[in-house]
DNA sequence: CTGAAAGCGCTTACAG
DNA sequence: CTGAAAGCGCTTACAG
């Protein structure tokens, strides 16, 4: 292996010389500096990170935790989240580890505490969420990427859930829709406390009642049969809807299905607006009015506030909700009144 | 922080002796050691990671990199991947590192120049994929997850698809049929060369005319519509065919639905086998007869070929293909002929 | 502008 | 069974 020390010999020059070379300090002359870079060059020489690290105490690596459920099953989107996550933090300097494990909160506790990692993300944070006390108590940066209550003094990240639902719920009225089917994602989201489901649907209905409009709240489980089944029977029981309201990845994407199943035409039968994921959006050509949730936009937002969290720990928390953009489709019809 | 050092001034014994404790050597008397453990408690001494990896230049991490593609796609089973490799990793002693970037054969080059990992594992491997020269040239131990025509002297583990497709096959053959309809990848997949999909339909194709049976293959695109103008045809030319067999895990999940759409009942109609992700399965209810695709089982085969790589970089290389169990359902019906 | 030297916190022959 | 000591490959005041 090809040391510092190596490239000094060869240069002339102490190791010392190399390692600012390798900083890239001002201090060295061009002149120095090129030929040290020459022999690097030569020698085929790479820094040992390890050294680095000791020597330094920064890591350069931040650990990525996600939710013990979902990392024991499928997602459309978290591979989406974890590699955005790995791509923004390589642009900014920083390795990304996966921080598996039945017990989260223990993970991240032993990676602080051996010193493996100088920051951490949390993914899928709920309301009461026993990471959050975790990553507290270690002492170690931490954002979360969602939005919960109480975050307990760390920087948090995450759409705005709260325009999004208004921004739709407001669009709808403006085409003179005064009477709503809300599909939202399945009972126990809500019960899990996924504070984004929770705030879209408090906005939601909140706004809607400031418009003086209608909604009605279907929940469907993650099959098609279930959709179908509450689907139908709203569609039957709440005659007056006009328009359909959709919070729910999974739904999102077979409810076009359902439809024709159904028979329903959009917008003839319905206008219909949703939330989307944006590459599902893209993959899957969904033809609704939607917010599209950009998760390039917010991954990226929340490794910058975990970085800057780490340069300067003592600083006040942040509160980061990232505006998203309303993309539109023939999925709407105006109502005359 | 708090050192060996610490701990060794503590229990009045030399830092040498406090880190063959915490290495677990037995030539520590149980009196010393016990003493030891005690201040370690008492002063909450956790190792410094660096400092361990810098002197035995062993880095307790492995790396996974997942194809440029995917990684900035949504994908329904990769995080299953991703995580089982992490769990399996982490309960061998391993960290796992994400290796993100546009580039996959240079991401690797650059971590194993760096000494960041051990080891690496490359996902959605393709026939002639540049990241297996760039693993061979780094000389990092590597294990490929798919199973490429030439693996130039790397391990390899994957499904054993050839297997998976007679099993299908023959299965469909006992039940009497003879001319089936084939719902593979889009052919954009072929072409990029993913062997598991080439594999698959090579073996398929084999058997089935081994066995005098007769095979027409669609290849729908990622999209419900794209999916039912195809099947819709297909089930009108082929009017001979009695069976179906599904190899693509977007088709498998909608295709329940395009059958209730296109009035096509199971198995009345037509018979249905097919492969499938086995959460994937469990999550969707999927109804079919199908080869079950144990990801935890694969994932953990890998990550234990890999380590075992890691510790004896010398021995030959293996291919492993991990066979897969057939799950019945009542998808299948007997043709009496 | 450059170098000698101490230090980061471990591990591991080696000596006793 | 235990300790003194060298070494892993960097970084960074400090002196010149």
């Amino acid at each position: 292996m090809v040391t510092m020390q190596d490239v000094a010999d060869a240069a002339g020059v102490s190791k010392a010389t190399v390692s600012y070379v390798v900083s890239g300090s001002p201090l060295i002359s061009e002149k120095t500096a090129s030929r040290v870079r020459a022999e690097m060059e030569k020698l085929g020489y790479s820094i040992n990170h390890a050294a680095r690290v000791l020597s330094t105490s920064k890591t350069g690596a931040i650990g990525v935790l996600s939710s013990a459920e979902q990392n024991a099953s499928f997602s459309l989107s978290l591979s989406a989240y974890l590699y955005g996550i790995a791509r923004a933090a390589g642009d900014m300097g920083y390795d990304t580890m996966l921080l598996a494990g039945a017990d989260g909160a223990s993970a991240l506790k032993s990676a602080a505490l051996t010193k493996r990692i100088d920051g951490a993300i949390i993914l899928d944070v709920r309301n009461g969420d026993s990471r959050i006390r975790a990553a507290v108590q270690s002492g170690l940066p931490t954002v979360l990427l969602g939005d919960p209550e109480d975050s307990m003094g760390l920087d948090s990240v995450d759409a705005d859930f709260e325009e999004i639902s208004s921004t739709l719920v407001n669009y709808l009225y403006r085409y003179g829709h005064r009477d709503l089917i809300f599909i939202g994602w399945p009972k126990m989201t809500y019960e899990r406390r996924l504070n984004y489901a929770i705030r879209f649907r408090s906005a939601m209905v909140e706004r809607a009642q400031a418009l003086g409009m209608k909604i009605h709240c279907i929940y469907p489980e993650n099959s098609m049969a279930d959709l179908l089944r509450r689907l139908k029977r709203a569609v039957e029981e709440y005659g007056d809807a006009t328009a359909i309201l959709i919070h729910n990845d999974a739904a999102v994407i077979e409810v076009s299905q359902a439809f024709l199943s159904l028979n329903i035409k959009i917008p003839e039968d319905f206008s219909v607006v949703a939330v989307i994921p944006d590459k599902v959006g893209v993959g899957m050509q969904i033809p609704f009015t939607a917010m599209n949730l950009d998760i390039n936009a917010i991954v990226k937002r929340t490794v910058g506030t975990l970085v800057h969290r780490i340069e300067s720990p003592d600083g006040p928390a942040r509160r980061v909700l990232v505006g998203q953009h309303l993309l539109l489709a023939d999925s709407v019809k105006r109502i005359s009144r």
